[in-house]
DNA sequence: AAAATTTAGTTGTTGGACAACCCTACTAGA
DNA sequence: TCTAGTAGGGTTGTCCAACAACTAAATTTT
């Protein structure tokens, strides 16, 4: 044994359950990949198991008999890897384990997102950053953004009843304050940030407690507009702040945390 | 032409760039790699030039023509252009430009920090970030990690001569409060922000104005750490947010932002 | 006209080959 | 004996040619 514990697939069965379309493994997932699946194995192995920084993986070639795939693929799989900062490959050498794995860029994989207590840390770094972008705003908006957020803001008022394209309105004041901020990084994050709760929450199965928010949210986007319009940056934060804790809450008490 | 302009090197005038090690090109970067340097190459054109989203890309076998390079060394490519989101491939069909690119992880190209008006808007997404870490360490250390926190900023005061060692333990401070939060997101993102603020500092060849300021920092790291204790979030971010732009001021100064 | 089939084009995967590179061990000369 | 150079094995980087799997459109059949 050579440390990375036994293969899943021997190539046999793959290209079995590949000419049936049925495919007999995949419980639930994305791989559609073998590079992707082979990816995601080798990562668990470096975050989780007996692989520490520095050490060497086997070779490619032995990686593709152990997988049962062809070096290609292997190669394809550790590419992902050194993307994302897990390894770094020395030519005419071999495969290492990152020595610093911190660096590496900041990514929320969807595999992670399972229970409640996941999702609450990623809302949480969420309202430090959107509580941020909103104070950001306040300074650093220009008169056309702030017209921007005051059309959202009435754009939501005017369809008090209509569930979906309120939320949607919503949706639209954030960004547009983010927008307002005027720093790129702001945007990408969030940008990311949100997608990823928006994931977790739909396989979480939550619904929307926010219908019955509504108005409450209307008032508390108006206090984030004032802030905003009166250039008061840590009124702003602030209002974001508690904005985004009251929804959230109402999540929290289900779970008890 | 179809939209994706010339080709740098031709096929044969990269063989010989190669066997001849003094290697022609090479303005300045990392390319190392064929496929890191297409790939680079492809993610410029989406972003900036002529390829919007949802548009199809050339073929792998025209895209390996025109580069000069084996389909295999554009699947590689292409390959981690789907991993930060730019791409999607559709099996028998084409790869596409993704539409909502804004999805795509976080990350900060080293590229991007070349003058300080980027570097600045990095470190206001940092204040953010970790003020937050301290309001969620205040509330969610345990006993240990405050000794830790208390550990690092004893040692700190211990060597108020010794230059590096004072900056090493800042850091070990800093590290302390983020892993106190007990939160893997904030310790992940700040990870990567404190990894590529530093090298922009490095490359941006700014001195330490820090030397002036020790105690100063001692005494903000020392609010900081008391606020924790006291378990006062409010009063830990406010203290954490001070010292951060205290940091930054200095520079600001030279820089007129 | 609608449904079934064929066909062309594209990505996914494979296996083998060679080049470039690093490291170690061995050998030849001082 | 010690040092410098060389040869060799092992690993990653790149290329090539082929086939499988898939999609969409064209063609044929019903």
């Amino acid at each position: 044994m050579n440390g990375l514990g036994r293969t899943v697939h021997s190539r046999e069965n793959r290209r079995q359950a590949m000419s049936k379309p049925v495919a007999a493994f995949e419980g639930l997932g994305k791989p559609e990949n073998l590079a992707d699946e082979i990816a995601a194995q080798l990562r668990d192995r470096i975050l989780k198991e007996t692989l520490s920084p520095g050490q060497r993986l086997p070779t490619e070639q032995a990686l593709g008999a152990q997988f049962g795939v062809s070096r290609n693929v292997i190669r394809e799989a550790i590419a992902r890897l050194k993307l994302t900062g897990l390894v770094e490959t020395r030519h005419g050498v071999g495969t290492f384990v990152k020595q610093h794995i911190e660096k590496r860029p900041f990514e929320v994989q969807q595999d992670d997102l399972l229970d409640f207590k996941q999702l609450l840390d990623v809302y949480r770094l969420r309202v430090e950053v959107e509580s941020g972008a909103a104070a950001l705003a306040a300074t650093h908006r220009t008169s056309a953004q702030l017209d921007a957020i005051k059309l959202a803001l009435r754009q939501s008022e005017q369809h008090p009843d209509d569930w979906e394209v309120d939320a949607k309105c919503a949706v639209d004041f954030h960004l547009a304050v983010i927008h307002a901020a005027n720093n790129p990084y702001f945007v990408r994050i969030m940008g990311h940030l949100d997608s990823v709760i928006r994931d977790a929450v739909r396989t979480l199965r939550f619904r929307s407690l926010g219908t019955s928010r509504i108005e409450e949210i209307d008032g508390e986007h108006e206090r984030i507009a004032d802030a905003i319009e009166r250039q008061d940056a840590n009124a702003a934060r602030q209002a974001m702040r508690e904005h985004l804790e009251n929804g959230i809450n109402g999540y929290r008490n289900l779970f008890g945390n």
